[in-house]
RNA sequence: GGAAGAGUGGCAGAGCUGGUUUAAUGCACUAGUCUUGAAAACUAGCGUGCGUGAAAGCGUACCGGGGGUUCGAAUCCCUCCUCUUCCGCCA
């Protein structure tokens, strides 16, 4: 959520980086409603602390008078008081409406893409920041797809999956589970070789965690619900670590705070279809190491590369095919003012998958976090927030299964074959 | 799930028979005085949001969250949440 602040004081700069994500002259009139609806709120603000001030004044003086035994002018002032209380009621039934308008415009505007993001209205017009080195990989007609492995080599039950709870919820066996496992160790002893603290988190949240992040209000269709307890499923651990310290005040000395987390993924994934949802493509609950880090506003960006570094590494260690997009304007997320996409290449299925996205959310989750740092000066100031998965299972299992395939069998990579405690699956 | 008790500023802790509370006091913290330096002592400062203002400041709201009673609520009532103790159930 954007600061008023910020919109009154660089509309320009909101209006140009709203243009990457394809606003249009009309959309962007919500810009000067918003101003407009602050203007109002200001007013009605002042109006209603001026009553509340006269009311508080004259009740005090009805305590001195009843006091000094004065009843009659005590009595008398009471009915004043009344008076005011009538408008009071009113001003503060305006603020409320108008405070609930100003949040649903906020709640409309996505984040300002940063001036690397490229304009663009589908994943056609990503920028491929980083290209893949050397030739994609061919591994023949012989290839087949994870889908197929998977079944052959009895790494995946799908059928029972649905038998237990439906399609896109996976039963992994054997193998298959230990080598999800080792690449989730991998994970995580790779994050905190890099300085994150892990943290293991609870997996439902509650409503105020999912405004933090910005889940809600406008995608609670994307994730799963426990409407008894007033519980959302989360659909990435971004969503219970950014919000840790909401509604604190840390100090400078506490940045940059970094953190890793586990955990699995509950992705509701209404409207998707087709190829993309075949095998582990796309699926319903999936785990996921994710990173998260909180920052000094000056700091972000550096940060930001960081943590792509970081993620190239893992891909690196793991000798999978990757390049890495720069996503441009449409494709960016709603809080997102800057994001690179890993995508690993299939090698059976010939077609790339994304399989880690880290971003920059400046100040935009922070301020409905109100996860703010007193800077140098003393003053408050909203830290920026980054996060990014290190990595996500489905689709690098998915990897490693199809392009690592050999007539021996799929062979694990050399780097998590102290975690499996086994070379070659077959 | 049942019963009882409790949630106050960074911490501790008063206030809780409604009206000098503008939330006492102590500790911690910050600055200053003193000191060669430190400690001690003394002095001052020390929450958050919003409005207003160039600023100092002033106003307003906040004593777990929300709502209510009242001229006036930390204080009374309702409700939700959390914690503690006991009972029940249970990995």
């Amino acid at each position: 959520m954007l600061q008023v602040p910020y919109i009154r004081e660089n509309k320009d700069q909101i209006v140009e980086g709203l243009r990457k994500r394809s606003w249009d002259d009309d959309r962007l009139s919500i810009l000067d409603d918003i101003v407009k609806k602050d203007d109002e709120r200001k007013n009605i603000q002042t109006e209603l602390d001026t009553i509340l001030s006269q009311i508080n004044a004259i009740s005090k003086s009805i305590g001195d008078l009843f006091k000094s035994g004065n009843q009659e002018e005590a009595n008398a002032r009471k009915s004043e008081v009344q008076a005011l209380k009538q408008k009071s009621s009113d001003l503060e039934d305006q603020a409320k409406a108008n405070k609930e308008a100003l949040q649903e415009l906020l709640f409309q505007v996505p984040n300002v893409p940063n001036t690397l993001v490229p304009a663009g209205s589908t994943e056609d017009d990503n920028e491929v920041y980083q290209d893949l080195e050397g030739a994609l990989p061919d591994l023949g007609t012989s290839a087949k797809p994870h889908w197929e492995l998977v079944e052959d080599y009895k790494l995946i039950d799908f059928k029972r999956g649905v038998k237990i709870t439906g399609a896109g919820f996976p039963l992994y066996t054997g193998k298959g589970a230990k080598l999800q496992r080792s690449l989730v160790q991998f994970f995580l002893n790779e994050a905190e070789a890099a300085g994150y603290n892990e943290v293991n988190v609870p997996f439902l949240v509650n409503e105020d965690s999912g405004r933090g992040t910005g889940q809600l209000p406008d995608k609670e269709g994307q994730m799963y619900a426990v409407p008894l307890d007033k519980f959302y499923l989360i659909p990435t651990a971004e969503v219970p670590v950014t919000n840790i310290h909401r509604n604190e005040i840390l100090s400078t000395e506490d940045l940059p705070l970094k953190y890793t987390a586990f955990s699995p993924c509950f992705r509701r994934e209404a409207g998707s279809y087709g190829a993309d949802v075949k095998g582990l493509n796309r699926l319903h609950q999936f785990e996921k190491v994710e990173i998260v880090q909180m920052v000094h506003p000056s700091q972000s960006y550096d940060v930001l590369m960081t943590m792509v570094d970081h993620v190239e590494g893992l891909l690196k260690k793991l000798e999978l095919p990757y390049r890495i997009l720069r996503l441009c304007g449409g494709d960016l997320g709603f809080t997102s003012a800057l994001t690179y996409d890993f995508e690993v290449y299939s090698a059976a299925q010939k077609r790339w998958l994304e399989v880690s996205s880290v971003s920059n959310f400046e100040t935009f989750q922070s301020n409905r976090l109100k996860l703010r740092f007193k800077n140098e000066d003393g003053k408050k100031e909203l830290v920026h927030t980054l996060n990014g998965s290190a990595l996500a299972l489905p689709r690098i299992m998915a990897c490693i299964i199809e392009n690592n395939q050999t007539g021996d069998g799929i062979v694990i990579p050399e780097v998590i074959r102290k975690y499996t405690g086994f070379s070659i699956i077959n």
